[in-house]
DNA sequence: CGCTCCCGCCATTAC
DNA sequence: GTAATGGCGGGAGCG
């Protein structure tokens, strides 16, 4: 089918195709009046492209709450209201995995926290030790060409297959800044972020490079739901993606509007405007204008809990999310409120100095759960470490 | 010339 | 078995 390739004909214009138009049009598509479910099938005819286009745009679409799968071939639509609470479980979910990660067993740890009922998904969105174990397991076995047999390595392979997926991907890229203050951050360096590449070497392996591929398809369909936007870091000019969070429905999309076109605050920065790291280099570029606000989620301190209480000296609005119009329903927010405070409490007890650390915390979970990867694999199975080193 | 990222092959998974 | 999904990377467009 799909002869489109065949009669390409002069005017062909790359950004017209472009995965972020393509997705404003799917969002355009469905946030019309009566629309529940999106047949993908129909959705993909509509916007005249092929099925693997939508799996992309729906896969991240998501993972930010917009979407859900009901069945073969079928999305319900929950519309750009969804997003605000996806963040926080995202959020939520974060903060977990990384007080957990200094527990012992983190897998429960995290399991047993989850405490706001949703059969909310599955997954730990950042790998634990144990999870990248696993991983490394079955990598073996992959450049070994199953050396290992081992019986479970379907479930590991799926695992390993699921933690590559572009939803995850996109998780784990928004909780980069949801949870660690960054602002701004260049997809290679969110490749090396969320892949683990603990070498300070500032080339990108061959993995990761293949990384920052998915991470741009990620980045312009979250781009056309402004949720990020890109910029330039002021000091390399190198193009990067800034955090603008949700600010409801997206402008492009928009088809009757809630929204007051003033919108004083355009961008809304997750995290404070401090800077915190040196690792990654970061800097907030164009507009100044923005109000820095929102979520306090780190205790930087004991005290950190009280004051996190009192944040509205930073913004009115009374929970620390800043909604704008398309705020859930109070009983929603007031549970995911209540999960994200409990881990606020839980994070705080367990790491009293958080603050500006957050990032290379992150980063030091990241980097030890690779070291003891990286030699768990080249002792126990003397292998390279690159994924397709081999020709 | 390097950054972007479209495109579609083909492995996996679902049915 | 077929169909649905979606990882993946070659290589083309573009600034």
């Amino acid at each position: 089918m799909s002869s489109s390739s065949a009669n390409r004909d002069h005017t062909y214009c790359r950004k017209e195709k472009s995965l972020s138009l393509l997705c404003t049009n799917f969002l355009k598509h469905c946030d019309r009046d009566g629309v529940e479910t999106i047949g993908l099938d129909e959705a993909a005819a509509k916007l005249g492209v092929e099925r693997r286009r939508i799996y992309d745009i729906v896969n991240v679409l998501e993972s930010v709450g917009v979407l859900s799968k009901k069945a073969k071939n079928q999305y319900s639509w929950k519309g750009f209201e969804g997003i605000p609470k996806a963040l926080e479980e995202l959020q939520g979910k974060a903060l977990r995995e990384t007080c957990g990660h200094s527990a012992v067993n983190s897998y429960d740890c995290t399991k047993g926290l989850d405490d706001d009922g949703n059969a909310e998904d599955e997954n730990l969105l950042v790998p634990s030790r144990g999870e990248l174990r696993r991983e490394c397991s079955n990598l073996s076995s992959d450049l070994n060409g199953d050396s290992l047999s081992c019986s479970h390595s379907s479930k590991v392979k799926a695992d390993n297959r699921k933690e590559k997926s572009l939803g995850l991907l996109t998780q784990n890229f928004v909780k980069l800044f949801l949870t660690a203050n960054v602002d701004t951050v260049t997809l290679d360096e969110a490749a090396r972020l969320l892949l683990g590449d603990s070498n300070g070497s500032s080339m990108l392996t061959n993995n990761s490079a293949a990384k920052v591929r998915r991470l741009y398809d990620i980045a312009n369909v979250l781009t056309s739901l402004n949720l990020i936007e890109k910029t330039q870091q002021i000091e390399t000019r190198r193009p990067a993606f800034r955090w603008l969070g949700y600010n409801g429905k997206p402008d492009n999309a928009a088809t009757f509007s809630t929204r007051a076109p003033n919108d004083q605050s355009k961008k809304r920065v997750f995290g404070s405007d401090v800077t915190n790291l040196d690792l990654v280099k970061r800097r907030p570029i164009c507009t100044m204008d923005e109000k820095p606000i929102r979520v306090q989620m780190k205790s930087k301190d004991p005290s950190a809990q009280k004051q996190s209480n009192q944040m509205q000296q930073q913004q009115p609005s009374s929970k620390g999310y800043d909604f704008g119009p398309f705020r859930p329903v109070l009983q929603d927010r007031e549970k995911a409120m209540k999960s994200t405070q409990n881990c606020k409490a839980m994070a705080s007890s367990h790491r009293p100095q958080y603050r500006n650390q957050a990032l290379s915390e992150l980063f030091a979970h990241y980097s030890e759960a690779w070291k003891s990867w990286y030699m768990e694999v080249t002792q126990v199975n003397n292998l390279k470490p690159e994924r397709k080193a081999i020709h």
